[in-house]
DNA sequence: CACGCCTCCTGTGCGC
DNA sequence: TGCGCACAGGAGGCGT
């Protein structure tokens, strides 16, 4: 469920216990599913961390060396300090006597040390799209790029190849904002700005009140997110669509539960 | 080659 | 009460 707002509010977190530590000593769970789902991890090993970034969905730390430490909370990743339970997939001890704990019971999380901006082996990292709350999602690239696929617009939204971040709930969220249907296969200039203005503003609300906790995302300090109580429409099936009264309806879309109102939604 | 479907994993909540 | 099952949804991989 960790998305953008989740992602970088717990980057913000991050950024002030982590920046300048020395990783000590790394610990990984050594079962055969998260070892396919970290790469190199123990070459953090010794390393510093220079700062704590994020692209998308990916927490991005660059060490020294000419590394960087990839980190992507896959559904219910989450990072404590101190912090010890049957679900700790990693810890990394540091410098200052604290213990950073990866927590992830569904082991669907990421871990891997690269070489700086080498994403071959992250092929969604490589291939993302523009930062959704940066000049670089620019609206009118927007539309062309939207302009040139055939895909259902929901599901070509979760690719995180036109933008970066946008996951099950805020895309629920942006295409009621801009009342485009998800499986819209053809999204015109006009509508393709009322998208990319709905996801920016969907994104910064949830932003500024630390991410949307609807069943595990928690912040670093075990705190749950603010921004559930202000959802329109995911999670809200057969209840009155707050713009018309219409009760929401669900699908289910390359295999993800969709809530969208038929009556604001159009195709 | 873009797209669509399946898989990975485990906790939760529902109906019977 | 207890069981079985659908569901939750990140990204990767593979078939068409």
């Amino acid at each position: 469920m960790p998305e953008l707002p989740e992602v970088e509010s717990l980057r913000r977190q991050l950024e002030p216990e982590l920046t300048s530590r020395r990783v000590e000593d790394v610990w990984f769970d050594p079962h055969p599913n998260v070892l396919r789902q970290f790469r190199d991890v123990g070459l953090v090993a010794g390393r510093t961390i220079g700062g704590v970034g994020r692209k998308g969905k990916f927490i991005v730390c660059p060490l020294d060396e000419g590394l960087e430490l990839i980190m992507h909370l896959g559904m219910t990743g989450a990072f404590r300090f101190d912090f010890d339970d049957p679900w700790v997939r990693a810890r990394m001890w540091l410098d200052d006597g604290r213990v950073l704990a990866f927590r992830d019971p569904r082991r669907f999380g990421r871990i891997a040390v690269v070489p700086a901006g080498e994403y071959g082996a992250i092929p969604t990292l490589a291939l993302l799209g523009p930062e959704p709350l940066s000049d670089e999602f620019d609206p009118n690239e927007f539309a062309s790029v939207l302009r040139k696929t055939r895909a259902p617009i929901k599901p070509y939204l979760l690719s995180q190849r036109p933008v970066a971040g946008v996951g099950n709930i805020y895309a629920d969220e942006a295409l009621w904002r801009a009342r485009i249907h998800p499986l819209s296969r053809r999204v015109g200039p006009r509508r393709a700005l009322d998208l990319h203005g709905a996801i920016r503003s969907v994104l910064a609300e949830a932003v500024e009140r630390e991410g949307t906790t609807f069943r595990d995302y928690q912040m670093v300090n075990g705190e749950s997110g603010r921004n559930a109580p202000f959802l329109d429409a995911y999670g809200r099936v057969d209840r009155p669509c707050p713009r018309c009264g219409t009760p929401l309806k669900k699908i289910v879309l390359g295999g993800r539960g969709t809530t969208y109102c038929p009556r604001c939604q159009r195709h």
